[in-house]
DNA sequence: ACTAGATATCGATGTTTGTCAATGTCTACT
DNA sequence: AGTAGACATTGACAAACATCGATATCTAGT
């Protein structure tokens, strides 16, 4: 039976009805997938490696030792970085260079907030 | 080749060396469950439904008909809500009532900052 | 032009995930 | 004791994902 509904004693106890929720359908999908970039220890570590580095960004290159996976792999996770918004990529040359999207990060942070 | 090594032009003008990660490996992959509990719209939908109803609480049982998905599938998105420690369940009589964990949502939050 | 190196893309493969129908368990009421 | 209802668990299946080897693209130096 639905809470809520009065018809037992029990259910007379039960359930003061929810509020809209603040997520819409549209919203949560383009959240789920910002959350799914950082749903992985290698992009999270990826992350931190960019984050953490000097001058506030890094090359592609000094990234695929530290994450021990091949290079096909780390490139993939940068693109899912990248295309979920919470990394800028930068081509310079052959380099590919990479930095956090303050902004981006900023917007999922206040979504917790 | 690995950029920082100084072997030509472009190579000289490439890639300070990073600073270590911050984040090992063990608590990535922590997070990375906490992130990806939070990956999927339909327990964004749930988080934010218990977050905004009133007293802080919600009924599972009030929790189906906004998801819109089988009453077996929101109950395995409020166990991985839990597992991750995003939410608390408590059983009282019949239902389960969820309220957010806030402590683990600033710890998520506090990652990101 | 050619070569070497950095990165992205493709194709394949094993694993994980979201979903639901069916079923089980537990509680409260009769 | 029996019944009804709320929630969890199981089993199955398709879709999505992580990973890697092979290959393509693009740049810089010779």
């Amino acid at each position: 039976m639905k809470a809520g509904t009065v018809k037992s004693t029990a259910a007379r106890t039960c359930c003061s009805p929810l509020q809209e929720a603040t997520i819409n359908e549209a919203s949560a999908m383009q959240l789920a997938t910002a959350f799914g970039a950082l749903a992985d220890p290698a992009r999270l570590r990826l992350i931190s490696l960019i984050a953490t580095a000097s001058a506030g960004e890094a090359c592609a290159c000094d990234l695929i030792g530290p994450i021990g996976k091949s290079q096909p792999t780390v490139s993939h996770h940068l693109k899912i970085l990248t295309d979920a918004g919470l990394i800028l990529r930068d081509k310079r040359g052959v380099w590919a260079w990479y930095r956090v999207n303050p902004d981006r990060v900023a917007q999922l942070r206040a979504v917790l907030g």
